[in-house]
RNA sequence: UGGGGCGUCGCCAAGUGGUUAAGGCAACGGGUUUUGAUCCCGUCAUUCGGAGGUUCGACUCCUCCCGCCCCAGCCA
């Protein structure tokens, strides 16, 4: 286990320690505000367990806040999914949720109160019009011909506009700032759109909605967040967040902070691009277990605390690296070890039937549910003269080394997962040369002992009783994508996908309790690796494999 | 190109003028082991994008250069 305590500040807590200390702030505020246009992934929850994390670790509040203002791309099963998973991450927030579309009333005053003040102005420049009085990044831009009109006329027209008179597209409202700016941002950028759309929580009331400069900070102002937390693309947004904040009668002034938004290698974290992974069907939905959404992580058997313990290892840093799935996968694996009860599952089965039955005394198995955890108890697994092992763990190649093949091989030992050691006899094939079992004799009295003088088992090897071994199916995952940067090569993302990511694998035999098993139960098939059940409906036993062991084995 | 931001081990990263340049991941050795797992021990930057300069002393300060990221949506 991974400790913080001893971690040094980053840098936005010793901006925090400084606001404390100088007394700018005595309570912290902060929010996690995602726009409900998509599922949540694990770039979000490095952004969820900073800006929780930092109101938990200063007794402070955390909002959770949709940033709905536009409607076009917004839904509510959105907003019921990011609920869902925040709260499954394990973290809490005051009171309701919040939304932007809960201060639209109180915007659309600050709006007129910018008209009032001429620092806002009713434009009918197209979008196309639009850029080009914009300039470039090089040249300055040109005042709108609309700049300068009344105040008077500004605020009927943005009235005609809030009621639905004017057509989409015909007018914005824009703050007057410095079209010759060197912020692009600063050069009288949209207030308001018209949009004639059904919004999800105001319905038909507004035909205009908030740009998401004009909402941002205003909303962060409203609910007294002291620490607005964004990532590093929106520093240049900056400048207008203070201009919002410093022009308008807001209740309290809120800062931004911008700092490095996870990325990882081998996943694509982008909603607008496992938007795309889902609607062209790539995978089988916003929780396929191969997307690297929060409530894909969850359906792939990932725990709440890995992926919470990966991203308290993550830096708070304006560096914007790529981090190795390598560490996500030691945070996933570091914490399935220590939680996850062990079982057996045999992937590709192959019958062994153990021939000297009256030196089989045991027709049940007690075994512990974790080798270093006492406190996880014991089962009992049935056991008997026809079992399966795994076909990758016999071979009729005699002449691998014990320490090349640690496995069955005729004429040698084994020891069987917390019970005998057997001994291949022989191997019984069909006319196509295949083999259909194994016959095997078990060393009497070894269950709980060690080898008896001069038989030495090369290695140990996982089992199910055939009798009693129920079936299932297995899903194999790989990653999603077959290169390290997806984004980087000539071609598009989707080009590089593994067509390899999905294996499924009928006709596992599990222990037969493991029918019971429940979607969030955690377990490491021995051997094999972690693997929880998966959340299918039908009424077949389906198990996803999390992530495999590591395997220092080098063939 | 104008503006903003960033460059320390394969990856992430601490370091805020005097440290033997932390730590994690990965990798590689070795030990324990009824999981080729876990666990344990060890190895892994004479060097901080480059070049100058200031200083007794620089990853930390200055100058110039190089490279990468973000901004020209009525997206967020």
């Amino acid at each position: 286990m991974t400790t913080n305590l001893d971690k040094p500040p980053h840098f936005i807590q010793q901006i925090i320690n400084a606001d404390l200390a100088a007394n700018r702030v005595d309570k912290i505020i902060t929010r996690f505000p995602p726009e409900p246009n998509g599922f949540l992934h694990i770039g979000h929850a490095k952004s969820i367990c900073l800006n929780f994390g930092l109101a938990e670790q200063y007794g402070g509040i955390c909002n959770l806040r949709f940033d709905d203002t536009n409607p076009e791309k917004e839904d509510q099963a959105f907003v019921d999914a990011i609920t869902a998973d925040v709260k499954w991450l394990g973290f809490e927030w005051e009171g309701d949720a919040c939304y932007a579309s809960s201060y639209f009333t109180q915007l659309y005053e600050w709006a007129m109160y910018l008209v009032t003040k001429n620092k806002a102005y009713v434009c009918e420049l197209n979008a196309e019009q639009m850029r080009a009085y914009r300039g470039t990044l090089t040249e300055v831009g040109t005042d709108s011909p609309f700049r300068d009109r009344a105040a008077s006329e500004s605020l009927m027209l943005l009235d005609k506009m809030k009621i639905g008179e004017i057509d989409e597209g015909a007018m914005t409202l824009r703050a007057k700032i410095d079209m010759s700016s060197a912020n692009i941002n600063l050069r009288d950028p949209v207030l308001y759109r018209i949009k004639k759309i059904s919004h999800q929580r105001t319905g038909d009331t507004w035909n205009i909605y908030p740009s998401y400069d004009f909402a941002h900070g205003q909303e962060d102002a409203i609910e007294g967040v002291t620490h607005s937390i964004c990532t590093l693309e929106f520093a240049a947004n900056r400048p207008l967040y203070d201009w919002f904040v410093a022009h308008l009668p807001v209740p309290s002034e809120p800062k931004q902070y911008e700092f490095g938004r996870l990325n990882l290698n081998y996943t694509v974290t982008s909603k607008r691009k496992l938007k795309l992974l889902v609607d062209e069907k790539h995978v089988a939905g916003w929780d396929d277990p191969r997307m690297p959404t929060i409530s894909g992580l969850r359906r792939r058997g990932v725990s709440a605390q890995a992926i919470r313990n990966f991203c308290d290892s993550l830096a708070v840093a304006k560096t914007d690296g790529t981090v190795d799935v390598a560490q996500f996968e030691h945070f996933i694996r570091d914490d399935l070890n220590v939680n996850a009860k062990r079982a057996m599952c045999v992937i590709k089965p192959v019958l062994v039937r153990l021939t000297n039955t009256s030196d089989i005394t045991l027709s049940t198995i007690t075994a512990p549910n974790h080798p270093n955890n006492e406190l996880m108890g014991h089962r009992n697994i049935p056991f008997s003269e026809q079992i399966f092992i795994d076909r990758a763990d016999f071979t009729e190649d005699t002449s691998l080394s014990r320490k090349k093949f640690k496995r069955l091989v005729i004429g040698d030992y084994v020891r069987l997962r917390g019970g005998y050691i057997i001994r291949a006899d022989e191997v019984i094939k069909d006319n196509a040369g295949a083999i259909t079992e194994i016959l095997a004799s078990v060393v009497p009295n070894t269950v709980g002992k060690d080898a008896p003088e001069g038989i030495r088992p090369r290695g140990v090897i996982h089992w199910v009783d055939a009798k009693t071994a129920k079936n299932c199916r297995v899903n194999l995952y790989d990653r999603l994508f077959s290169v390290a940067d997806p984004d980087a090569g000539e071609g598009h993302f989707l080009e590089y996908l593994n067509p390899q990511s999905l294996i499924k694998v009928t006709g596992c035999k599990v222990e037969s309790d493991l029918a019971l098993a429940v979607p969030g139960d955690y377990y490491q098939f021995e051997r094999e690796g972690y693997f929880t059940r998966d959340i299918c409906s039908d009424d077949e036993l389906v198990f996803n494999c999390t992530i495999g062991l590591r395997d220092s084995w080098k063939a």
